[in-house]
DNA sequence: TATTGTTATACTCTATAACTATA
DNA sequence: TATAGTTATAGAGTATAACAATA
């Protein structure tokens, strides 16, 4: 093992606009998972957050109750790992601006089941279309190939079970 | 192009355990960013964050100060990407817990060379030792060419250029 | 006048705990 | 008693604006 020092670094003084030395960082997939997560959430700000006032989480759940029917809260609350008190307000959030439903499942009176209204639906579908113009422009640095490659070796990475 | 809408979805009721259909999101590089994001920072909370007393950030920092000797805190800031008061508040807790020195830049008496203490250097060969039994815990489900791949194609997404 | 770094303030996000209703 | 969902409260994190000192 090489010491966790120095490596491509500089031990002189450097110039303000230089690159620092990563340094052991640059062997630590959590280092540049939270790196690239900036530059998405920048291209997400621009293509979905602003136009959509949608927030991150807003649109990975407005995706998620396009593509499931009836689905209820739990295994929601399970996908997008956020708390069950964080989802019942976000909820609450699409139901008031009229995108979604909530019904009593017919066979278990504690849980739902949510239903996008048809706004809510355009609103998916659009929001959609935009999410595939900003995925053209991440797109952008990376081969179609690295682009699958990436997305693949990521979902290894995320999937619910070693998390 | 194929709709936004169910894919391998289900459009039938599906038990509280199965996984959701992710529908559109399966094509977002950000969203599997975002999910890999909550398995990396698992990990590092029990290799690092609860072991070290160190939270994310303050993990980078000291791994950027430790790799690049008399830094100022302006290339810092842009390199982890936070304010530069946030910066601030984050030298001053290192400051606190005795892990480093801020001395006056003799060039210019604006800016400041920041270097880490005995203790501090100490600290960051430890830190950086257990970053590296997590990072051999979260390659597990990647095989060692996969895992430099991955580690690849972030970097070019999360280059500070396109961000 | 522009830049480095700091202080002060406000806001967003998220988690934990306590409560209700159904099974 | 266990589970689904909600409400209420508190804490962590981050950004913006205003400020001081130097170039």
């Amino acid at each position: 093992m090489r010491p966790a020092g120095p490596d491509r670094a500089a031990c002189a003084p450097r110039s303000s606009e230089a690159p620092l030395a990563l340094g052991a960082l640059d062997e630590i997939v959590g280092f540049h998972i939270a790196r690239a997560a900036v530059s998405t959430l920048d291209a997400f700000e621009r293509h979905l957050g602003t136009p959509f006032e949608l927030r991150k989480v807003e649109f990975s759940l407005l995706m998620l109750l396009h593509a499931n029917a009836a689905v209820s809260p739990k295994p929601l609350a399970r996908t997008l790992r956020v708390t069950a008190p964080k989802l019942s307000l976000l909820l609450d959030g699409l139901q008031a601006r009229g995108l979604l439903q909530r019904r009593p499942n017919p066979q278990d009176g504690r849980s739902q089941h949510l239903q996008l209204t048809l706004t809510g639906r355009r609103l998916a579908e659009r929001a959609a279309d935009a999410a595939r113009t900003m995925e053209a422009e991440l797109r952008a640095p990376l081969s179609a190939a690295e682009h699958a490659m990436l997305i693949e070796l990521l979902a290894k990475l995320g999937a619910p079970g070693p998390g």
